[in-house]
DNA sequence: TAACCTTTGAAGCTC
DNA sequence: GAGCTTCAAAGGTTA
């Protein structure tokens, strides 16, 4: 059972945020490895799920079985015999490893394309917040920690893509501005919480330190990585091999406004111009005018996106690392990955997530106190609820994203296992 | 052009 | 309170 202390003695209310999930979170996923074991004699119909999610289970129990030491394999004698908790993502996988191109699947049998991707601390982004220091103030924030180490084959800085928030704050190495503004990132957290200036608080001097784009120059995507030795199917970038890696934008220079007065306003990354694209100014709430005309007010009034999750600030981390490591560049195979990674964690390695995510909330909550998820209800645009039901019945993905067979739950063979 | 896919977790909603 | 629903990221795919 991690324990989620908050260090410090924690600030008040918000300091219990989620911890009650995230235990249960661990609960579940001992339960997720009973049920796989009850399992394992169940039906065909899990036949195609089993062998396509072993792609990826033999890839990670490989390097375990070959003694890499790999953070993402299990090392503290749990689950004995079960690499990776199953249990509800088979139907799913299906659904989309049928789908998935030859090229895709040969991708995930790469055994090195789940191994060695430990190598560094996965935590590379937990650290970088845990550890930067503030650039001034009140002298309490932590002693400035050393960079990430840069290792063969890492980039320069050694940050992956982390989630925008702490990206803010990922690396004391300046780089040029960027030329190019991402139009998903760029939005700007206003207030600096006491608590948490630790992690957040940026003066004018800081950001001079801060890097304005992230970039990973080797190894290339293009050509295949040797290691992952599976066909490319897809299109090659028009980057000279050996060349840098599509820089990434740093979001503080997104935008340029932000909270009024402050020489060096940082976008928050969780607000976003409600059309999704960043043409507009990023601004906080409160500093709409009251003359705008209503419905101009709705159209530029900026989505305050929901606080990342644990595993969505694991899979920031951890996607540019896959995504090199394997050569895939479809979101949905990568994120199949990501999750069965996120359990193959330890539970003091995901504790870490979970307590950067309970700061993550912790922090919007006191950033934007009236803001309540109910806001972003509705934002996104569902083609037809005919069809995720459809879906539903089908087999598909039903309309939440999620997993149908738990919404059915005839569970077959549950009750006579648990019974 | 925008939803879909895919993952887990948080939180809102409905009964 | 249980169960359902939506959204958060990401980028190729698809309607």
């Amino acid at each position: 059972m991690p324990q989620l202390d908050s260090g410090g003695g924690g600030t008040g209310a918000g300091d219990d945020l989620g911890a009650p999930d995230e235990l249960l979170a661990f609960q579940d996923e001992g339960e997720e490895q009973d049920d796989k074991n009850r399992d394992s004699a169940a039906g065909p119909e899990r036949d195609l799920a089993e062998l396509k999610s072993s792609l990826v289970n033999e890839s990670e129990g490989a390097a375990a079985g070959a003694g890499v030491p790999s953070p993402g394999v299990r090392v503290h004698g749990e689950a004995e015999g079960a690499p990776e908790a199953l249990g509800r993502e088979h139907t799913s996988q299906r659904l989309f490893s049928d789908k998935l191109p030859e090229s895709l699947e040969d991708g995930l049998k790469a055994p090195e394309c789940a191994s060695g991707m430990y190598k560094e601390t996965v935590y590379s982004a937990f650290n970088l917040l845990m550890h930067y220091p503030p650039a001034s103030g009140t002298g309490q924030h932590p002693q400035p920690q050393p960079p990430l180490h840069n290792k063969p084959g890492q980039p320069p800085h050694g940050v992956p893509q982390l989630s925008p928030l702490y990206e803010h704050f990922s690396s004391p190495h300046p780089t040029p501005a960027p030329a190019d503004i991402s139009q998903k990132q760029g939005v700007h957290r206003p207030l600096q919480t006491p608590d948490l200036s630790g992690f957040y608080s940026l003066t004018s001097g800081s950001m001079g330190q801060l890097p304005h784009t992230v970039s990973w120059p080797s190894p290339p995507l293009y050509p295949l990585s040797p290691s992952c030795g599976y066909r490319q199917h897809f299109p090659a970038p028009t980057a000279a091999p050996g060349a840098p890696y599509p820089r990434f934008t740093h979001p503080s220079l997104m935008l340029g406004s932000g909270v009024p007065g402050h020489p060096a306003a940082i976008p928050h990354p969780a607000i976003v111009p409600s059309s999704g694209k960043q043409e507009l100014q990023p601004y906080d709430r409160n500093l709409k005018t009251q003359a705008e005309p209503k419905a101009e007010k709705e159209a530029k009034k900026p989505i305050i996106k929901k606080p990342l999750n644990a595993f969505m600030l694991y899979m920031k981390e951890m996607r540019a690392k896959v995504i090199a490591e394997c050569t895939l560049k479809e979101s949905a195979a990568i994120n199949q990955i990501l999750g069965r990674r996120w359990h193959a964690l330890s539970r003091e390695e995901q504790a870490k997530y979970y307590e950067l995510a309970r700061k993550e909330r912790q922090l919007h909550m006191q950033l934007y106190p009236g803001w309540s998820a109910r806001d972003n209800y509705g934002k996104k645009k569902r083609r037809s609820r005919e069809k995720h039901q459809e879906s539903t019945t089908g087999g598909k993905r039903n309309a939440f994203g999620t997993y149908p067979e738990k919404a059915a739950a005839p569970a077959p063979f549950l009750p006579m296992t648990v019974l």
